[in-house]
DNA sequence: CGTGTAATTGACCGCTCTCAAACGCGGTGG
DNA sequence: CCACCGCGTTTGAGAGCGGTCAATTACACG
């Protein structure tokens, strides 16, 4: 099996104050500009919300983006790379909350409080769109399709954290898993059916709640079952049809 | 064991105009009003949050808020009693996603979206405070603290959400949903160490994704040995240490 | 070519689910 | 007032899924 692509978001930027006289194009690796751009957000307002945009990375596997009890000021698009947000309890027990791929928006949860309420580390190389929240907070007062923007994202996050809380079969959560990492990928222009795993068997079985020797045992019987094919962190879903209609009642649709 | 009071919210209006000098108290009983009178928020900003506030109900016992998909335009604040949210997936089986005490806010899992994804159902005799979420949005663009509000309500769902998600055993589990029960009861004011279940056993399983069976069996267990006292749907928290040590790693305390 | 860490594999055990039946309270009607 | 019924709850026995523990393998790196 040959190896799959780097995951790193595709750059589209064409100058920071492009006007094409249609649509405006600056930052689309940005999640807020490009999700903005679909709310039909005009472009002085675009403008806006760019200046009190940041770049900053590249932090390397394994470097931390913020920690728990850090103060909270800023949310982030994550513009390539893979972060993992965890936490880790009393017991030294690892509990990974979520995977967040390039597009896709961290320290949401940190909103309500001074302190991020959980850790957030680089798997591979990792850059970010750094919005400072307090000036986006009062850019939202002022540019309704940004607020919309924030309180889609936060309710989506909502809802999808429901998707662990379910007394799924280990077989349904991989699935799950699985299937929700391709269709990510997939929504970010990334190959949905042949992708890597940036994350450690130890990582996937702190998020889906299992033993790391159960998620082994799991890939390896789907593998032996024909669904997909493994090959260290190299992943190709064979079967997506029986993998789907395993993480179905996961997923809800 | 005589009958715990009843959980209705106590009713502290003074008038809809009222303006007794210092502080502006009306409808204290909705969520909203209360945690933005806290906001600071002022005078004239509350004047405008209480003008599209709607009183509804009663809903009695097994009456129906919302359904999933019926078109999404308002949250709510609950007044008195308690409400559940849940939802059916396609074996038919029943996923509890909250139950939403007096003081609480329900819908805004929904924002993200047309359509409300959840059923929500009154357990017993249900008072709301209903808020128009288009014309809310329109408020929190002019009024700062209001938008700050709505920020961190979502906020806090996204990690209350987490909760669930862990891999808790029984015991963890229903001892962190009491001593949570107790909490938030105590928060608005009722006694927290006594009070009664409104929910059946059926939907506290349901909500902590386990047997009914196993929740009859662990209660019977913390009744024997002295962690509480159950007498059908009255509770009293007996031993609330040992139950707050158990319920520790779950609420992060 | 050694070493350390991640991943795998195997054996065993225990928690919780499932299935089934009995119980008990509330409601209804005779 | 009592018999009957229905549903939520409780109780018991058994089985299976996934966890734990321990050993082995495979790979990455120096």
């Amino acid at each position: 099996m040959e190896r799959a692509m780097t995951q790193v978001f595709p750059r589209t930027d064409k100058s920071i104050v492009a006007d094409d006289g249609d649509a405006l194009h600056f930052c689309s690796t940005c999640a807020f500009s490009r999700a903005c751009l679909d709310e039909g957000m005009d472009k002085s307002a675009l403008m806006d919300l760019h200046v009190l945009v940041e770049h900053v990375g590249p932090f390397h596997a394994g470097e931390h983006v913020f920690r728990e009890g850090d103060p909270f000021d800023a949310i982030a698009a994550v513009r390539a790379g893979t972060v993992k947000t965890y936490v880790i309890d009393r017991d030294g027990r690892e509990h990974v909350l979520g995977f967040h791929l390039p597009g896709e928006v961290i320290g949401l949860n940190a909103i309500d409080g001074d302190h991020y309420p959980c850790n957030a580390v680089a798997l591979d190389t990792v850059m970010l769109c750094r919005f400072s929240f307090p000036k986006i907070a009062v850019l939202a007062t002022r540019v309704p399709g940004l607020q919309r923007q924030l309180f889609r994202l936060l309710s989506r996050d909502i809802g999808r954290a429901a998707l662990l809380a379910g007394d799924w079969s280990a077989d349904q959560r991989l699935a799950a898993f699985l299937i929700g990492l391709s269709r990510r990928l997939a929504a970010r222009g990334f190959s949905p059916n042949r992708f890597q795993l940036t994350m450690a068997r130890t990582d996937i079985a702190n998020y889906l709640r299992l033993a790391p020797e159960t998620v082994s045992r799991v890939l390896k019987r789907f593998q032996a079952d024909g669904l997909l094919k493994v090959d260290r962190r190299e992943l190709e879903l064979a079967g997506r049809p029986a993998l789907e209609a395993l993480a179905a009642p996961v997923l809800r649709d």
